[in-house]
DNA sequence: CAAAACTAGTTCGGTACCGAACGAATATGC
DNA sequence: GCATATTCGTTCGGTACCGAACTAGTTTTG
């Protein structure tokens, strides 16, 4: 790097902008949104995998199997194709992940009678009990990830970020 | 959802937050903490899958390949535990990424003479020629999924997301 | 300088995840 | 009222991705 980690933050970006920059000549590129996009993956990549290590892994969950089952644990059923839009999966991967925790008894399909390609997806009570166990440590783990942020900051974080999620959906 | 989309933002999240709360009962939990993290990882996926169809899937780029050339063109050449790093990759993952990569012959690996345990990467022409194609097209990309965002708000949605990353590594 | 400790990268086994193609059930148009 | 279009979930082929075990090169130490 060209710049120190004790450096200021704002050097390092200057540093970071710069860089950029020199790559691509007198051509304009729009920094502000790169970083600010570029710091959502970076993040999110980063609490999944201390979340899946550190909360998740004694409960044998994936970060994707934990969201379907905190998704379901709080509108008690949902159908397949909600479900997967809910926890930002394909619906092809929820299939495979739906077989999973059923085989593991912790959720349970119904075909709906009104309508036979409908799956009706719900939690058994093992599926509950495992959920309400892990969801106290993953919302303290959540705590952790944004300490230092204020009440306000917070706000604006998810605000901010469901503005870029409704443009990119 | 016990709310239809219509209604306003703020009447939106209290639905939600008092349907998490109905489950938990008067066990406290973090709110706050619990939306801002969660709309990380949503935001990402969204992202993530748009860019993927919309702007590299013509070029034959997944995400993480795009990063991977992305970083080399900017620094140049990297350690393969470095660009691991910097690409939010575990180095197992890396070293099957630069195989595909090596094979299109968009990368190069040298080992370093000075210690034959460290392997260089760097970019070929041909690379060089991908990510400086390919990289206005994400930057504008990047732009649209942050449209709506001031200038001010986006450097604020980056540094409240280093704040976070920082939190988690 | 040889044995032990360490380090960089790869291999390996397994899950997650995607999009496209598919089959079955339902809705629609003539 | 039957052909056609649509919709729902699953299957399929393939890549991405992880962590742990491994290999080989380097440094340390007695």
């Amino acid at each position: 790097m060209s710049s120190e980690k004790t450096s200021t933050e704002s050097a390092w970006l200057l540093d970071a902008e710069r860089d950029v920059q020199k790559r691509l000549g007198d051509q304009a590129f729009d920094f502000q949104s790169l970083d600010a996009i570029a710091n959502i993956y970076r993040a999110a990549a980063a609490i999944r995998r201390r979340a899946e290590g550190e909360v998740l892994a004694p409960y044998g969950l994936s970060f994707g199997a934990f969201t379907i089952l905190w998704v379901l644990w709080i509108w008690d059923d949902m159908e397949t194709a909600q479900l997967a839009q809910e926890c930002n999966l394909a619906k092809g991967t929820l299939t495979g992940m739906l077989n999973t925790l059923e085989k593991r008894e912790l959720v349970e399909r119904h075909r709906m009678e009104s309508d036979m390609r409908r799956m009706m997806v719900s939690l058994t009570d093992e599926g509950a009990k495992t959920i309400a166990g892990v969801f106290p440590k993953f919302n303290a783990f959540e705590g952790e990830m944004s300490a230092g942020l204020s009440s306000d900051e917070k706000e604006q974080l998810a605000d901010l970020l469901r503005r870029v999620t409704n443009n990119a959906t």
